[in-house]
RNA sequence: GGGGGAGUGGCGGAAUGGCAGACGCGCAUGCCUUAGGAGCAUGUGGUGAAAACCGUGCGGGUUCGAAUCCCGCCUCCCCCACCA
């Protein structure tokens, strides 16, 4: 229903047709059509004149609508790219997606749907919502990654790793449901039970395929060749945690098993004579052999139970420290102690050895378990001015050695060299560096993801699909069973198949690969998406890798950003590609959050749509955007969207105004022009900084500035006119279709799009008098207006005479004066 | 538990050693209007008649001067190996 145009009844000052109101939703679609049409945002790389600047977003998992939280996250990115193209760079600001992944197979099972379907239905819908928001992406060069001419690369890059050594099988623990005889992911077990038949989840161990990220863990500790945020690489260092330290040795062959010794891994080799206990993590191989009859039970039960509680759970320190007695000893080689062996799960297999020497005197995990088993607590390391009593709390810090033969009376750093010295030439153990980073685990017992391409044979082992067989492709008949096991397992169409070796039946692998494969070098593939000859071309590689600024969420910190630095690395040391690091810059964006917490398509997405509908694409862009600093992200509410609204229309207004009515001054009217060029200076500023809420509210104070000018009625034709372009210029990246649709109203050539920044004048920002703030004692007394050139003595004599400071330094004698050049002024009185 | 970030008016935030609260929301008053979840104008941290004083989570410190730097504490949010 259309309304009736009340306004025209009435008396209006300065009547304007209807079709020059700001209407978004008519001009919006329109631009868009005109920038498709022109090929706007199409990237060409023959253009060599200009720099590069190659600008990604982290693509979306295709999960069936767009909330507010993607545009905010990918709102920020096409500013960010069409702000460096209004700066002269030719830019690839591409899009895809990123398809496979657990939601589609859960949509399976739950409502029927093929996850190719329900994939390809999602992507399509999304792709109109991203359209609706007006980025600059060149969709010429979408990728989905669960297109088999995608995922062939993975399978190839798969094999390619396998041959070079640094793809392995290996046993690995996984979320067992023992009922649906299938494997869950860590979201699919809520408080330890299946989510589907709630059975008791366990940990059990499979053989499943890794990539070989450690061989690279100290080169990626390298971080020279990137720019990225200080919180990022920090979260990167902790996650590889690297620490250097000593394997050792205790002996066990007194229980006459084929092992003789237990190898434990430390960093406090220095507290070795503190030893009075050893743990065992539940999965260590010797925890069932060295456990004696009369533990028997005991351990097996407790065995049981820790299998069920996740590693998180397990490290907290708040949960309580338990343990077991196997009822075996070792000896500790240094001084020939006899200590308990027990199993605690506070101990991961994972880490080190999987076996930890327990020195309660300095570790606090220790001394809780040691108070707990009423063990022995042996200080080794003399904190400075200890009295010699009895610590109550572990001590960590360094000190002097007691209690530790020889070593007595050294540093503790020294001891900690000739104690290892000493192992080392004894034979006991070695210095050895330990990280806390595993192999990347890819294997996934799932269908919705790339198949990993290799056949088991009886005869010949693990055999490579040949590469002229790829890819292996997913059967689009597979069945999705409401108990979540992998369909491939039960496919015999896909499970069987001829080993490609000796030509015997034979199985294929039918676990599918970690979708962080797909995105480790989806980045490469923008270049060239539809060329089925190989994964990317090796010249654009070279010259538009690496990605020059890449942006994303908080959650891909490590993971994500990780394997691909790895996959990178490992591409290039098999002469793939020629560079180090995928991604240049980094920057991480906020999260939109509500009272339920972060919004996501899980917990609380709120829908775009209708806002669109109501305000606009441009208002929610840009309210977006002003809520706060985009790498803060904070509180979603709607209660300010109406002052964007208002402000777009009155930037429509003032930017029609002068070609309807102009009341035309004779000369320059120099504060407008002031504005300007700080306007310049302060957007161009916070656009590199990312701080769009600031570039918003300067231009609203420019809005402002500008409507004083036209009251005062004194700048020429031209100027006015100067004052439009500039801030439709700047305005242009946040609000792309009414900054273009003014530009096109005004007569200027189309595209705004393709204009280059408005330049700024140092020279024109300096006001030719300046404010002084005058302060007695750091308190702020009076302002004084002086000179932009005045000197410091001028300008103190001046303050000294103002009535505000007159009042204060009376019966006072002025020690000194500290001067801000043209700021502030504070005098020292007593 | 570990790692990271943040605490400023009624609200979102600005200011990173120099006028605290830019810009906007909300609110108040006025104008316009048959009408307004519209538009325009003015005002808006607190106390106070004023002068002035107080004020950036809390307590201390450095400094001519601290939201900003340092020390100690409190609170909240985000991330953490099969969600992506």
């Amino acid at each position: 229903m259309t309304r009736a145009p009340h306004s025209d009844r009435h008396t209006n000052p300065d009547p304007a047709p209807v079709k020059d109101k700001y209407d978004p939703a008519e001009i919006e679609p329109r631009q868009r059509a005109l920038w498709q049409e022109a090929e706007l945002y199409r990237w060409r790389p023959e253009r060599v004149e200009k720099p590069k600047w190659f600008v990604q977003s982290m693509f979306p998992y295709p999960s069936g609508d767009l909330h507010v939280g993607h545009w905010f996250a990918y709102t920020g990115g096409d500013i960010a790219a069409r702000f460096k193209r209004m700066e002269g760079y030719n830019v690839l600001h591409p899009q895809g997606f990123d398809a496979f992944g657990l939601p589609a197979e859960n949509a399976a099972i739950r409502d029927q749907i093929h996850p190719q379907k329900w994939t390809y239905q999602n992507i399509a819908n999304m792709r109109r919502q991203f359209e609706l928001m007006g980025n600059s992406y060149d969709w010429s060069r979408q990728i989905v990654t669960c297109n088999p001419e995608y995922y062939k690369w993975n399978q190839i890059f798969f094999l390619k790793l396998l041959e070079h050594g640094l793809a392995h099988r290996s046993d690995g623990s996984v979320n067992w449901c023992p009922d649906d005889q299938t494997t869950l992911a860590n979201e699919q077990v809520k408080d330890g039970k299946c989510e589907r038949c709630e059975a008791i989840v366990i940990k059990r161990d499979m053989p499943q395929w890794y990539f070989a990220i450690t061989k690279y863990a100290d080169e990626l500790l390298d971080t020279s060749e990137i720019d990225w945020p200080e919180k990022i690489l920090v979260s990167q260092r902790n996650w590889i945690g690297r620490s250097e330290g000593v394997n050792i040795s205790f002996d066990i062959s007194e229980y006459g098993l084929e092992t003789k010794f237990i190898s434990t891994f430390t960093t406090r080799i220095d507290t070795i004579y503190g030893v009075t206990f050893l743990v065992l993590s539940p999965e260590h191989p010797l925890a069932d052999r060295l456990t004696q009859t009369e533990q028997k039970e005991a351990v097996d039960n407790y065995v049981t139970k820790a299998a069920r509680a996740s590693e998180i759970e397990r490290i907290s320190n708040t949960r309580e420290k338990t343990g077991v007695r196997t009822g075996a000893y070792c000896i500790n080689p240094l001084n020939r102690d006899r200590v308990p062996i027990f199993v605690g799960d506070y101990v991961l297999a994972t880490y080190g050895t999987g076996a930890v020497m327990g020195v309660p005197a300095h570790d606090a995990r220790d001394l809780e378990f040691a108070r707990k088993y009423e063990l022995p607590v042996r200080t080794v390391v003399n904190p400075p001015g200890c009295d010699g009593n009895e610590l109550q709390e572990a001590y960590t810090g360094n000190g002097v050695q007691i209690n530790s033969c020889e070593f007595d009376g050294m540093s503790n750093e020294d001891a900690k060299e000739a104690i290892a010295d000493k192992i080392q030439a004894n034979g006991w153990g070695e210095r050895t560096v330990s990280y806390h980073m595993r192999d990347w685990l890819i294997s996934r017992q799932r269908y919705w993801g790339t198949p990993i391409p290799i056949i088991y044979c009886d005869r010949c082992g693990i055999v490579p699909v040949p590469y002229d067989e790829l890819p292996v492709k997913l059967p689009e008949d597979a069945e999705f069973t409401p108990s979540g096991k992998s369909p491939l397992t039960a496919h015999k169409g896909f499970l069987n198949a001829p080993c490609p070796k000796c030509n015997a039946p034979a199985q294929r692998e039918t676990d599918t690969m970690d979708t962080f494969m797909d995105s480790s070098w989806y980045h490469m593939r923008y270049l060239s998406p539809q060329d089925n000859t190989k994964p990317f071309d090796l010249d654009l590689s070279t010259r538009w890798a690496p990605v020059d600024q890449y942006t994303g969420g908080m959650e891909h910190a490590v993971m994500h950003l990780l394997y691909a630095r790895f996959f990178n690395r490992a591409l290039r040391d098999m002469g793939l590609l020629h560079f180090n690091e995928p991604y240049r810059h980094l920057f991480i964006h906020g999260a939109l959050t509500t009272d339920e917490g972060k919004i996501s398509k899980r917990s609380n997405p709120i829908a775009p749509d209708p806002l669109v509908a109501k305000y606009g694409a441009d208002t929610l862009r840009c309210y977006l955007m002003f809520l706060g600093p985009w790498d803060k992200g904070g509180g979603w509410s709607d209660s300010g969207i109406n002052g964007i609204r208002r402000w777009l229309h009155r930037v429509w207004e003032i930017s029609l105004r002068a070609s309807k009515r102009f009341r035309n001054g004779a000369e320059l009217d120099r504060d407008l022009e002031r504005a300007s060029h700080r306007l310049s200076k302060s957007v161009i500023k916070d656009m590199h900084a990312y701080k769009y809420n600031t570039v918003i509210a300067a231009l609203m104070t420019y809005v402002n500035q500008m409507n004083e000018a036209w009251d005062r009625n004194a700048a020429p034709l031209e100027q006015w006119k100067a004052s439009v372009q500039r801030l439709l210029l700047h305005l242009a990246p946040l609000a792309p279709h009414i900054a273009d649709e003014l530009w096109q109203r005004n007569g200027w050539k189309f595209s705004i799009h393709n204009q280059n920044l408005p330049q700024w004048d140092e020279e024109m920002v300096i006001a030719e008098t300046v404010r002084i703030v005058v302060q007695v004692n750091g308190k702020v007394r009076d302002t004084i207006s002086m000179p932009a050139d005045a000197g410091e003595k001028e300008v103190s004599e001046a303050a000294c005479a103002a009535t505000g400071v007159q009042r204060h330094t009376k019966g006072k004698e002025i020690r000194r004066t500290i001067y801000v050049p043209g700021r502030l002024m504070n005098i020292v009185a007593t």
